[in-house]
DNA sequence: GGCCAGGACACCA
DNA sequence: TGGTGTCATGGC
């Protein structure tokens, strides 16, 4: 069996299912996925907090908010200024090739939305994986700095991989599932918050035994 | 008071 | 192509 689905079934069964996204609408997925760029989470639900309060979590409205009642509103999660940038640019996008309709936009062909999504000012690519696979529910792997420490350490990569070709690596190593690349990413967030930080291999780490397996036979 | 957080981009060699 | 500086707030 793939080591990458022996460490999916260890923090699946450790952590149980984590269901992300943390989002009540598509577009809010989206502005979460900006906003959560190098920024902590906490601070960004400040900011989708806000950003609800002021009745403004659309693309019509964001699209039409003077950018510095945007940048007060979003102040919270860091960056404000380019994050306001980059919310009024997908909008913007989103109002003019699309009506404002995200729904139609994620239905189109995978390759080519990831490609369109890539091509926009403030969308790289694990901010453009998590609008396919959370807003889009399309079978994108996620991969974060979290998944390069993590598998690094277990011999699995080696650091010095690009984006896609890690990607590439967890497309080829697992099914084509959305459920399981939804939830493999979450847990690996989940998981690095706690653990996996300083020391390479954790002493209370809740997958240690695995780890060490597969540290020694890679 | 320093470090870190669910990155992306401009700039430079 | 790869390395580095910049962007900024809030919790621990």
């Amino acid at each position: 069996m793939s080591q990458f689905i022996t460490i999916y079934r260890q923090l699946f069964d450790h952590y149980g299912p984590r269901d992300w996204w943390p989002a009540e609408t598509p577009f809010e997925v989206v502005i979460g996925a900006i906003l959560t760029q190098n920024t902590n989470w906490n601070n960004v639900e400040k900011a989708i907090s806000n950003l609800k309060a002021a009745d403004s979590l659309t693309s019509g409205v964001i699209s039409t908010l003077p950018r510095e009642e945007l940048e007060e509103l979003i102040r919270p999660s860091g960056f404000f200024r380019q994050k306001a940038e980059r919310l009024q640019l997908f909008s913007n996008y989103l109002a003019d090739r699309y009506q404002n309709d995200l729904d139609r936009m994620l239905q189109r062909p995978l390759e080519e939305l990831r490609q369109e999504l890539l091509s926009m000012k403030g969308i790289g690519p694990e901010t453009a994986d998590s609008i396919l696979l959370y807003a889009g529910r399309r079978p994108s792997f996620v991969v974060d700095a979290y998944t390069l420490r993590l598998f690094s350490r277990l011999g699995l990569l080696t650091g010095r991989e690009n984006y896609d070709q890690i990607r590439q690596l967890f497309m080829s190593q697992l099914e084509q599932d959305v459920a399981l690349y939804n939830e493999y990413h979450a847990l690996i967030v989940i998981h690095c918050k706690d653990f996996c930080r300083k020391k390479p291999l954790c002493p209370d780490c809740p997958i240690r035994d695995i780890c060490l397996y597969i540290k020694e036979n890679s």
